[in-house]
This record gives structure tokens, C-alpha cells and sequence, in this order.
DNA sequence: GTCATTGGTGGACTTTGTCAACCTATATGT
DNA sequence: ACATATAGGTTGACAAAGTCCACCAATGAC
């Protein structure tokens, strides 16, 4: 049970792949989303629609957090919300078409800094990385 | 080039983690060093006696935050810090005997959780995972 | 119709992270 | 040897994230 190091490896990547965006998001991050407003477009971009609620979850974060992140993204225009018209407490958010642009060159940025740090890594195995984490990920949704 | 999954797998997970160690960490942070303080005990637990300067670039952060991080630890009695016989200019950091029990806590916690999300993980594939992440690590380094 | 629950907001506060200035000790080039 | 550059650490001021808790309005359950 020597996952100790597992955790350690795993805080220094996470911190890797943050150092990478962040030294070149000047060039990327015209619309000034920073870090976490970026997560969250690339997550709405991903689920399309969803209620704010869904997206918290989807994202793990405090909701009040939630909803000064999508405030912030709401007034720079990269997305709409709007009252659900079946329930009246949830907010729907979508994102606008400037939004979709935006999400379009983040997910360049990002792809092309975790090629970057993944490079020694060989294909098959980004892949298999992938399918470790998400069926890590779903089962812990459905616990 | 889909690496923008695997950028949103990695932010969740490094979540999923963050978020189940915290809330346990009322049973084992009774020391109260907190996750920053956690992460640098345990890599300091890992190289033993170093330099304040190299434990910093291990962990990838802000020199000025580790200097604060250090001293609260220090406070707290668990680790020591001393000038380096040889360069007056750097300080040596190292365990002490409370500093290392309080280690061997962490250790447990964050073992035990992250075996939790792992669960659904085979144990070679966890491995893997760890030499994925090793591999890709190192190269950074040495660029 | 009451009462608990759910989605969302707001306020206050702590923790992290970031940036730049600064000091001292060692290295380097001449 | 002497000026200058560079490296290790510290500090301060500030920005961004995360955490807690109270609260409101709409819905669901009984």
C-alpha cells in the first residue's frame, strides 16, 4: 500500500500541467477567464445545457463558488442562463457563441501543454491513462 | 488530439482526492498542518535532510510560500530547520521524531483514500499509473 | 397545508497563490 | 582584488480560490 508516492506524483503533475497553462496563457487567455472559469467552460462545453447544480457536481466545487465563476463568465458574455422553464428554482447555462470560441482555443492551449508534459509517454499508454482515470472517476459518481 | 478529456479527468481526480482526504482529515490532521503542509511533510519524508530551495523545486511552488509553509511547520515542532555547514546561504530542513510520527499518520490517510478511488483499478494498472506519471515527470525535469 | 428538501445566492473569512523588492553569500570575469 | 552577476531565502502586498454558514424561493412528500 504504497500509494503515498502515488499521491505525491499525482499533486506535481497536476501542478506541472498548471505551471504550463499558466506561463503561456497570456497568449491564450484573451478573454481573461483565468483557471477556474476555464474548467468550467471546458466542462459546459462538454455537457452542453445543463442546470448550474449538475455542473457544481460535475466540477466538485462549492456551489456558492459556482455561482460567482458563472456570474463572472455571465458578464464577460461567454454564456447565458436562464430560468428552466419546467422548475423554477434551477438556472439552465449555456454557452454563447463567443463562448464556444473561447473554449475552442483553451482546449487548444491545453492540449498542446499536456502533450507537452505527457511527450515520454507513448499513445497507447495517454490512452490507457485516460480509461484509469475515468472508470476511477465513474465509479466514485456512482457510490 | 483529444488531450481536453484528459485535462478535465485530471482536474476531477486530483479533486475526487483532494476532497476525500479533507473530509477525513478531522480523524488524522491533528496536528492541523493542513493539505499544504501534508504535501510538504510527505516529500520531505521522502528525500530526508534537504535544502529549503530543492524541497521547493520538488513540489513546484512559489519559494515565498514554502518559506511561509516551513516556518509554520517549524512552529508547530516538526521540523528543524539549520544553515548548511557548507553555503551559508541555504538552510537545511529535517523531520523530527514528532514531525516523522506525524508522517506516518498522513501516510496512512492518504493511502487508505487514495486506494478508495482507486479501488476499481487493478493493481498492475495502478503501477502503470504511477510509472506514466514518474516517466513524464522526470522528463520535465531534465528539459 | 405543513414541513423537509433542493437549487441557488450572498456574506464573511481562511487559505493558497503570485509578484516584486530586498538582503546576504557565493561565483564569475577581468 | 574588485566589481558584478547570480543563487538561496525572507518579507510585504495583493489577487484568486476555497470554505462555512445563513438564507430565500420553489418543489416534493406526507
Amino acid at each position: 500500500m504504497q500509494n503515498t508516492e502515488l499521491a505525491l506524483l499525482i499533486d506535481r503533475f497536476m501542478r506541472q500541467i498548471h505551471f504550463g497553462l499558466q506561463s503561456k496563457s497570456h497568449q491564450f487567455d484573451t478573454a481573461n477567464v483565468g483557471p477556474g472559469g476555464g474548467i468550467v467552460l471546458l466542462t459546459l462545453a462538454d455537457m452542453g445545457r445543463t442546470s448550474l447544480n449538475e455542473l457544481t457536481r460535475r466540477v466538485e466545487r462549492d456551489k456558492s463558488q459556482m455561482t460567482r465563476t458563472i456570474r463572472s463568465l455571465e458578464t464577460k458574455g461567454l454564456l447565458e442562463r436562464k430560468p428552466s422553464p419546467s422548475d423554477a428554482r434551477v438556472t439552465l447555462v449555456e454557452l454563447t457563441p463567443e463562448g464556444l470560441s473561447v473554449v475552442k482555443t483553451l482546449q487548444n492551449a491545453v492540449a498542446e501543454t499536456i502533450s507537452g508534459i505527457l511527450a515520454p509517454i507513448s499513445a497507447s499508454e495517454e490512452e490507457l491513462l485516460k480509461d484509469i482515470l475515468e472508470r476511477a472517476l465513474d465509479d466514485e459518481r456512482n457510490r
